[in-house]
Formats: structure tokens, C-alpha cells, sequence
DNA sequence: CCTTGACCTTCCCGTCACTGGAACCCCCAT
DNA sequence: ATGGGGGTTCCAGTGACGGGAAGGTCAAGG
């Protein structure tokens, strides 16, 4: 199967399907004209990987999840480590994005958005002291 | 004063205030050496810089924010508009990881964490649902 | 006067995960 | 022969800086 065929099953752009065969996380094979040739493992790992990003998941958490994927002798606790690390993550991101959504909707309510030019929202950044 | 005061004082790396003068947030004077030097104003706008980025204001918002800052003509209406898309922004970002979250916390839940190999993490990337 | 060490300068590369585009090759149908 | 729709590589750019090299400047101490 060539890339187009494998970029419209899997839903990864043909250009990111690249990507991940220069980085080594899938190795398709190559035709005698040059083109790419998918097996079925190959769109196995692409659509893994297409789950994982959409997870989050780093490139490297991909390749170290893909490999334990692949490692039939894995401890699921290795597998369980790197998400919940991962989930830490969002979890850190979206109490950020909170902190920023609490604080930008406040001056949002106080800000009368007229054609007046006092502002609320500016006299916060500018240090309203 | 120069650039280390400066980033003592804003709290805003020495390289950050480089970089916003390479793109035309500040424009900070000259010594004769060569020098970086910044007056009470510089400050200011950099302080400004620094609580609009804490806010998750792109650099692109923040120019338009300080623009808007510094025109005694504007309409509170032109900045509730920049604050109200970035709200958005940010609120769309929360939605995305907290369903990123939701899925995998029910994964993490589901997997032992024990030394043996079966793992719903790897079986739901690995498209077995 | 010389040296040391803390500043400052510019310049270039690296980050992360792609995306866009140029220039070119290949294959099939008309 | 030509046209169109594949495919290929390589280079550059994204956002918002960070790291580090190579070198100029300045104040203090011996």
C-alpha cells in the first residue's frame, strides 16, 4: 500500500507518516521505483500512534509505548508509569490553563467593552497597583 | 539600568528581553559601549509583557494588547475582543486535555500495574476496543 | 598595571512535532 | 505526447524562547 492509501486510513497526513519513518518509530518497506510499501503492521503502529498523539503522549513516550506494545514479556506496571506520568502532566496544564481562565474571565466581567478606553483587563497588566 | 537589573527586577530572563527587543516590544536605548539601556518605561511595557504572557497571551495579543495600552484612544471594546478570543482559546485547550484526561485516568484505572504484561492501555492504543 | 570575575554583546543552533513548498520522478489514461 | 495525480527528497519556517560560544567592558583587588 503506498502512503496516500495508508495517509487516508489511518487519518495521519502523509506528510507526519514521513515524519515518523525518518525518526524510526515505523520502517516501511520501499518499492523498486523508490516508493514507500506499508505491510499491515506498519498501519497497526501508524493507527497506534495516531491514538497515543491524540493522548498527548510525547514522541518518546510513543516510541517507549510502542516498544513495550511490542514487548511481549513487558510489566503492564512499566506501561502504567509512563501515562501516569503523562497524566500529571495534563493535569498540571489544565490547572495552569484554570488559573488562567479564573483570573482572564474576572476582567472580562469587569471590563465594560465600549468605546470608552478605560480598561480593566489593561490596568492589570499594567501593573494596577 | 542595565539588562540583569532589568531581569532582576522583572522577574523576565535577560534572553526573553533580548528577544522582545529583536522583535520590537521594547525598544530599549544605547551606552556608549554598547550597552543595553533601560528607562522606567522599558519596565513598565516589560512588566506589562510579562503578566499578558503569565496569561497565556500569544506575543502577536500581547503587541496588540500593549498598542491598545498605550493609545489614550482606544475602545475598551477592541481589548474585551482580544481577551474574549484568548478566553476561548483557553477554553478549548482545558476541553481538550480534560477529555484527554477522562480517557486516560479510565485506562490507568483499568491497568494492574503488576509485573505480568496484559495492559487496556496498550490494547486501547493498539485499537482492541 | 595586571588580573580576575562578573557583566554585557552578537551569533548560531536546538527545541517539538510537524507543515508548506520547491523541484523533480513515476505511472496510467487519453 | 501529454496531462494529471500520485510519489520522492530537501529546505525553511513555526512559537517563544534557551544554551552556549566567542569576545568586549568594567570595577575591584593584589
Amino acid at each position: 500500500m503506498n502512503i496516500g492509501d495508508v495517509a487516508t486510513r489511518t487519518g495521519l497526513p502523509a506528510k507526519t507518516i514521513r515524519y515518523y519513518e525518518e525518526i524510526d518509530l515505523i520502517k516501511p518497506l520501499r518499492d523498486d521505483n523508490g516508493y514507500r510499501v506499508f505491510r499491515a503492521q506498519d498501519l497497526h503502529k501508524l493507527n497506534f500512534l495516531g491514538r497515543a498523539r491524540a493522548l498527548g503522549f510525547t514522541i518518546e513516550d510513543c516510541r517507549t509505548l510502542l516498544a513495550l506494545y511490542e514487548d511481549e514479556t513487558r510489566a503492564s506496571a512499566d506501561v502504567k508509569h509512563v501515562a501516569r506520568d503523562h497524566l500529571a502532566q495534563i493535569d498540571a496544564k489544565i490547572a495552569d490553563l484554570k488559573a488562567m481562565r479564573d483570573t482572564l474571565g474576572h476582567l472580562i466581567d469587569a471590563c465594560a467593552g465600549d468605546d470608552r478606553p478605560d480598561c480593566p483587563i489593561l490596568q492589570d497588566l499594567g501593573g494596577k497597583s
